[in-house]
DNA sequence: CTTGATGATTACAG
DNA sequence: CTGTAATCATCAAG
């Protein structure tokens, strides 16, 4: 047994206990004597591994040329056929391992396993481009990056150190069993096999590389969702490019999916963030609507003025200077803002000049106002501290003064939603806003901005 | 610390 | 899948 141990031992450790490879030990009774003499030669077998090199080969070369040699083999053979150990259903392949196949998908989605340069890390620079650059997201993108990178470059080493481990050992292994292979009847099925539960022990440490790499990663991952949660908020120019956007659209604010792409590029923001803001600013505005009339004023104006700045000064002659424009930084660029805006402009400006507000198809216009004002012949925006002037006549100056930026506008019917049903759903653009539950609708707005 | 604003997430509906 | 409504979690001003 004292050999046994032994061998084990020189073969590294891997338990070998009731394999081929473990010489047989035969039992006791009859051939007490044979086991005595071939006891003597199987100790000088294995104590070949621990004398030096030159040495053992000399032992070794005096074995093999032992007279005794042939018959040696031929009792081993015999010895192995009577203790039945030859080697029968070698074939027990084990089927993959769910667990193992789990792994492997979930480090080839993560982009960990797979492709060295493609897969993962090509994802990632998809999700980096898609954040935009410069974007406060990014640096979180590339933080999780740089880990994942580190996760992968880990494991990857890890993998490589295992397989070369294992290589080097299946060589040892087999260069030692094909010598000894002339001492003693080992098969080529037993090779293969004794290389097969050598494969099976290392990737069995290879699956708990594979786990505890998921592992890091979901940590990783659950720690960039918080951090994603942890949020930020936007530049204060996205945020006019946003609000600029809604307002100038404000029958509509459904950005298509290229305005959405188009505002992500302005902003340097995701789409799913433009799509984000877009549904809490739809949702928001909707809830109380008078908390956004100075805004949405303001951004109306803003928006008529960039736009078409020229015109403007060309129409106000001189009269009504825009004076600072806070919307410097921000330019019309797309070809659609520009349309949406130039006609925002052209139908103000036509409005105001003409005084038919009633009429015009400028989003925003104050048809739900006027539809309620009309209804109730007092109402003023509530939330605005500053009495709403007069109406009627005063909306031309009104609008005139909102140009300019004149504290008046504030309460002024300029923009409001009327692209608002009574439902609190938008109207399709086309139809000027009758509301059809004016009452209800006033009531809301009421209610709402009187908080 | 409190509070309002705001970005993100979730459940649900169409 | 997209949008709404409610809600969560954090930011930022006071």
């Amino acid at each position: 047994m004292e050999e046994q141990s032994h061998l084990m031992h020189t073969l590294g450790g891997v338990t070998l206990a009731g394999h081929p490879v473990a010489l047989p030990v035969p039992h006791d009774g009859a051939d007490a004597r044979n086991k005595q003499d071939i006891g003597d030669i199987l100790h000088q077998i294995m104590t070949i591994t621990d004398q030096s090199l030159d040495e053992a080969q000399a032992k070794k070369h005096g074995l093999n040329c032992h007279r005794m040699k042939p018959a040696l083999f031929s009792v081993l053979c015999e010895i192995k056929e009577k203790t039945g150990l030859s080697i029968r259903g070698s074939q027990d392949e084990d089927p993959p391992d769910p667990q193992l196949m789990r792994l492997d998908n979930m480090l080839l989605a993560e982009g960990v396993s797979g492709p060295e340069k493609g897969g993962g890390a090509a994802a990632v620079a998809a999700a980096t481009a898609a954040v935009g650059v410069g974007a406060d997201n990014s640096i979180e993108h590339s933080d999780y990056r740089a880990k994942l990178t580190q996760i992968r470059q880990i494991y990857h080493t890890e993998l490589e150190k295992y397989e070369q481990a294992c290589n080097e050992f299946t060589t040892h292994v087999m260069n030692l069993l094909r010598e000894q292979s002339r001492t003693r009847p080992i098969s080529p099925k037993e090779i293969e096999r004794m290389v097969n539960i050598i494969h099976r022990k290392f990737s069995s440490i290879q699956m708990q590389l594979k786990q505890s790499t998921c592992e890091a990663v979901m940590i990783l991952r659950s720690r960039f969702l918080d951090a994603r949660r942890k949020r930020r908020n936007f530049s204060k120019q996205a945020t006019e490019i946003l609000n600029e956007y809604f307002y100038s659209h404000l029958s509509n604010p459904y950005p298509s999916e290229e305005a959405k792409e188009e505002l992500a590029k302005k902003c340097a923001i995701t789409v799913s963030q433009v799509s984000n803001w877009f549904g809490n600013k739809r949702i928001r505005y909707k809830k109380n609507i008078g908390k956004f009339q100075e805004e949405a004023n303001l951004y109306a104006a803003k928006t008529a003025v960039t736009a078409a700045q020229a015109v403007a000064a060309a129409v106000q002659n001189s009269q009504t200077n825009s004076p600072a424009t806070p919307s410097s930084g921000f330019q019309m660029k797309d070809e659609d803002f520009q349309l949406d805006a130039a006609e925002d402009k052209n139908n103000l400006l036509n409005n105001m000049f003409t005084g038919s507000s009633g009429s015009y198809s400028l989003p925003g216009s104050g048809d739900m106002f006027m539809s309620m004002s009309s209804l109730n012949g007092s109402y003023q925006p509530a939330q605005v501290s500053v009495p709403g002037q007069t109406q009627g006549d005063s909306i031309r100056h009104a609008i005139g003064q909102s140009l300019g930026y004149s504290d008046g506008l504030r309460g002024n019917p300029l923009y409001s939603p009327h692209g608002l049903n009574g439902n609190g759903g938008w109207h399709d653009a086309v139809t000027p806003s009758s509301v059809t539950s004016p009452i209800e609708g006033a009531n809301s707005v009421h209610s709402d901005t009187s908080n």
